[in-house]
RNA sequence: GCCCCGGUAGCUCAGCUGGAUAGAGCAACGGCCUUCUAAGCCGUAGGUCAUCGGUUCGAAUCCGAUCCGGGGUACCA
């Protein structure tokens, strides 16, 4: 009996492990090496337990038994403490289901209590340091909905990463160099031009939105009329758009801990070198370099791909990819353990050239995770709005915002898959913002603290220790229980899949056991050791749902 | 053409390291407020898990083809 490394009272996922241990010794006696592709996870359904195994089915072929018999043998090998195992049962066609004891799952209602705001951490990436990069999106035009879904995954993926015990630090990229820069030049002038009643041409490329005469008439006040460098009327355009988008990433509570941009990585360092010249004259000394149409390009070989693709253009000016190879190399030489780039789907194809061209300068890039989200589309009466930042055919982030508030946006973006295409019915979000999914989240935790208000009322607060817990034997009870345990179980396992709708798929089903539980039970009654021992419980549900909205970014309020 | 993602209830989506009856929300229909907020709960109805084939004791889940939708395939980012 392997002893429990934590506090007992500490996070419940040990528990797992050490179970899944104890089976996997109780295989080994029934004849069987199980290589450690032992399964033990939660059931679909309470009704099988808390926890369940498939062993007897996968090792019954090699066992030469049925896997009913083999179930009967495991179990019989099988010793657990019954202080946190109630009964292991075996169930058609070769299940073994655990269900935990009274006492242990009582004593998560302890460790709820002593960690409160802190329960649901876990200390797995505990001392590692990790990076994530996301929104890094150019300063060219206000954020869209699209680059919406990416920075509320980032900040939450950080967030979840920050609860598994990481050091998390969040940063955003820019591109400030470059062909779209100059066309933001271009534009701005050509609006600023116009406003003075000068002869103006608009280029071809340019920027159509609004947003570019604001830009314009602001410098115009702010710095006369003489204005002709294309370049500073790129970089008075930089400096407002990025005032902008960050003021809107602040409205969803979203904050970067480090910007960096690519301009930097063109300045001579200490050692009278830019980063790009660097990685320019390490790739050469690789031979994986060629010159070829006044071009530079790095050969296929070294991108394991089958074409050559254009480092630096014959016109002298790198491509996207050389300052990203640059800026990845900087951000393995920091040192994170782990470091995530978080892209949208049109970015598919540039991130396998950058880490191939990583890997060329000799680093380690198995510490990078590319995480792709597929796109938002955006359904405007009942037609698909495209979205083009250039030809300013967008709905920026802030009117979604204003419109529907940074915690409905959260959500919507968290409860599904990041693979899989979001539909986003602006209409349908606008007009139904009452019934909207993360209400019911929020409406749950504001009914969990009215009820502690009237158990305070009646002077009953929940106190774990002094409360009777035996007294928690209805079904619905027993479910939160399960629930409650599984919280954690649930932080460590997104903490590793990186896939945060697991949380929020989470949340919706304690929401709903909870308010299951109000319609079947009251909480507050003239039976004072019951009402304590069920205001234990609502609060350890309080707590956890907190806990959870936290991880998400949403808002739990007390009352709605 | 090639690469990636998706195709599960009328709609939006979970489930996908193969397992116990395929789930939820919305929409529809029928119930539940003298009781801690009905922004809630319960019930009914709704499915060839895109199609075909394969592997397996067992496939929504794995493999191969096909069809449909989205994204990419630049000396744009």
């Amino acid at each position: 009996m392997g002893r429990c490394r934590h506090d007992d009272r500490g996070g419940s996922y040990p528990v797992i492990d050490q179970l899944r241990e104890e089976l996997a010794e109780a295989v080994r006696k029934s004849g069987i090496d199980p290589e450690g592709a032992l399964e033990l996870e939660r059931t679909k359904d309470i009704a099988f337990g808390d926890l369940s195994s498939n062993a007897p089915l996968v090792f019954a072929k090699p066992a030469g038994l049925a896997p009913m018999q083999l179930a009967e043998k495991i179990v019989a090998h099988l010793s657990i403490d019954p202080a946190i195992i109630l009964k292991v049962e075996i169930a058609a066609p070769g299940f073994l289901n655990f269900t935990f004891s009274a006492p242990f799952l009582e004593n998560q209602l302890r460790a709820i209590s002593d960690q409160g705001p802190r329960y649901g951490r876990s200390d797995a990436g505990r001392g590692k340091r990790a990076l994530v990069e996301f929104v890094s999106a150019n300063p060219t035009g206000p954020l869209t909905v699209g680059h919406g879904r990416g920075a509320v995954l980032g900040d939450t993926i950080s967030s979840i990463l920050a609860w598994n015990g990481y050091m998390v630090e969040r940063e955003y990229y820019y591109n400030d160099a470059g062909l779209q820069i100059q066309r933001l030049g271009a534009s701005v002038q050509a609006r600023y031009l116009e406003a003075l009643g000068r002869d103006f041409e608009f280029p071809e490329e340019g920027y159509q939105g609004d947003y570019i005469r604001d830009i314009a008439a602001e410098i115009i006040t702010d710095q006369g009329e003489d204005l002709t460098e294309v370049s500073d009327f790129s970089s008075a355009a930089i400096g407002s758009i990025f005032k902008g988008i960050s003021k809107t990433l602040e409205g969803m509570g979203i904050r970067f801990d480090n910007f960096v941009n690519e301009l930097d990585l063109h300045k001579t360092g200490k050692n009278g070198q830019s980063a790009i010249s660097e990685v320019i004259d390490t790739l050469k000394a690789k031979g994986v370099i060629v010159e070829r149409d006044g071009a530079t390009w790095i050969k296929a070989e070294a991108l394991e791909g089958d074409k050559d693709k254009v480092l630096i253009k014959s016109s002298g000016e790198p491509t996207y990819r050389l300052p990203d190879i640059a800026y990845h190399r900087d951000k393995i030489e920091r040192g994170y353990d782990l470091i995530i780039d978080i892209f949208g789907a049109d970015h598919f194809d540039t991130y396998p050239d950058v880490i191939a061209g990583v890997k060329e300068l000799g680093l380690p890039t198995d510490r990078i995770k590319v995480l792709i989200h597929q796109f938002v589309t955006l359904i405007k009466g009942g037609q698909q709005v495209k979205m083009s930042t250039r030809k300013a055919s967008f709905v920026t982030l802030d009117e979604l915002l204003e419109e529907v508030g940074a915690d409905v946006v959260r959500y919507f973006f968290l409860a599904k898959t990041m693979s899989s295409p979001l539909k986003f019915d602006l209409e349908l979000a606008l007009k139904s913002s009452d019934d909207n999914p993360v209400y019911y989240l929020k409406y749950a935790h504001a009914r969990m603290v009215n009820i502690l208000k009237r158990g305070a009322a009646a002077e009953m607060r929940p106190d774990v220790d002094g409360a009777d817990l035996s007294l928690l034997r209805l079904p619905e009870e027993r479910l939160l229980l399960h629930l409650l345990w599984l919280f954690p179980e649930v932080v460590k396992n997104t903490g590793k899949s990186l896939e945060p709708h697991h949380i929020a798929i989470y949340l919706d089903e304690l929401a709903k056991a909870f308010h299951r539980y109000y319609t079947v039970a009251r909480v507050v009654t003239d039976d004072m050791k019951l009402s304590l021992a069920r205001l234990v419980i609502t609060d350890a549900c309080r707590q956890t749902l907190a806990n959870g909205l936290t991880v998400l970014g949403i808002e739990a309020p007390d009352r709605m």
